[in-house]
DNA sequence: CCATCGCTAAGGGTTGACCCCGATTGTGGG
DNA sequence: CCCACAATCGGGGTCAACCCTTAGCGATGG
């Protein structure tokens, strides 16, 4: 079925997990390299440029996401397959999101695991067959708004007091102001207060631009 | 690897192909039924309810889109899997969108029709291998090709007006009125009078739920 | 030929969003 | 003890958003 081995880079934190794989696919596949943390991952990928590339998600600083993304952003190309004990949704559409061309469960067998790395080095797109399904399923629903950052680290969100992001977040989802009074339990005027400072305090000038700032930094 | 054989049947307009896909399957699944057109099609899969319904896509009288939607706003938990000659990505996006759970070309060989088959019935997302990549790449970027055939997907965007659906995405990027007017043209009163056209064909009461209910459809 | 529909536009009205000007409490820090 | 600041309101104002109604004008179709 192939031709030439496909050659492969392994990221994973686990030293154990990596030799089993390894294990098991010696012999079929080409380990060109791997990894067991996030910056040198996607060093090490850039250079080496592997015809696929097996991801472990959860892992320390960022997890697999943060080597997709790291990578992505610098070389599209690259064909991930993301290997994972989870089968969270969550986890499976932000790793598509990033740009994995395939996402498989660690229960996987062996030749499965070849048959799958193989496919992915093809350019296909491959999935544990139960996990399939509910990727359709987001797909279908138009499941968007996974919160993957809610970034702490944001110095123009640091200048808002606690009350002003509480109303600013509220804004962003189109409450209007009588809403967001009765809601928090204070006066419309005290809201307008407090959407009159965020809109100076940001630089803005009316809501729909700070809804905009708002799902752009992915507050809600 | 099937202890039975899957109940199946088949809705196709050409009875060459039926036959054909017939003689390919004999032996292997149990046939329950056919159709060669959309109504009798709806009632004898409600009816029969197969373990699986092979789903010719384009067809007269709305090809099948309406069976799909016909049969699914009355028995969600049909399984359908989709076969047709269009590898077009307007066409799978518009079947997976409507709930199927799987694509396949009729380039697809008897064996593999077969295991597709077996695979969907057992409840997994099937596609053909070219074809997967880029359903994930439609799903990946939020489904931008859809714009290309708005109305074969949503029958409430049908009841718009190509001029309202214009003022729609406008108002939905956060344009004010007077900056739609300019932009198209046209005097504020106009770009009232679509929005309220919008808002009472949608529903709606303001331009947030407006916001929400493009967004929501990826119209931007 | 008339009816319908899409697009255009206006008049006139209510409500909400946003601004500027205040003011009062409570809290913590120098 | 006083100052700064977060949080709470109010008055009074402008303009945008939205509603309802009416209406001309061109194209389409029975």
């Amino acid at each position: 079925m192939s031709p030439e081995k496909a050659r492969v880079f392994m990221v994973d934190d686990h030293a154990l997990i990596r030799a089993g794989i390894k294990a098991e696919l010696a012999g079929s596949v080409e380990f060109i390299g791997e990894a067991d943390e996030v910056a040198a991952a996607i060093e090490m990928i850039i250079e080496r440029s592997p015809d696929v590339v097996l991801l472990d998600v959860h892992m320390p600083d960022g997890g697999g996401l943060a080597v997709l993304e790291g990578v992505v952003e610098r070389d599209a190309s690259v064909k991930f397959l993301a290997l994972s004990v989870s089968d969270a949704a969550e986890d499976v559409i932000a790793i598509i999101r990033a740009g994995a061309r395939g996402y498989v469960t660690k229960s996987i067998e062996g030749p499965e695991l070849i048959e799958a790395i193989e496919r992915t080095a093809a350019g296909d797109a491959v999935f544990s067959r139960r996990l399939a399904g509910f990727v359709l399923d987001a797909f279908t629903k138009g499941a968007d708004q996974l919160h993957t950052t809610p970034s702490m680290l944001d110095p123009e969100l640091d200048q808002l007091t606690p009350r002003e992001i509480e109303v600013l977040r509220l804004i962003a989802r189109g409450y209007s102001y009588r809403e967001i009074a009765t809601q928090l339990d204070i006066s419309i005027k005290t809201v307008e207060s407090h959407v009159s400072a965020v809109l100076r305090k940001l630089q803005l000038s009316n809501r729909h631009q700070l809804t905009n700032w708002a799902t752009e930094r992915r507050l809600l």
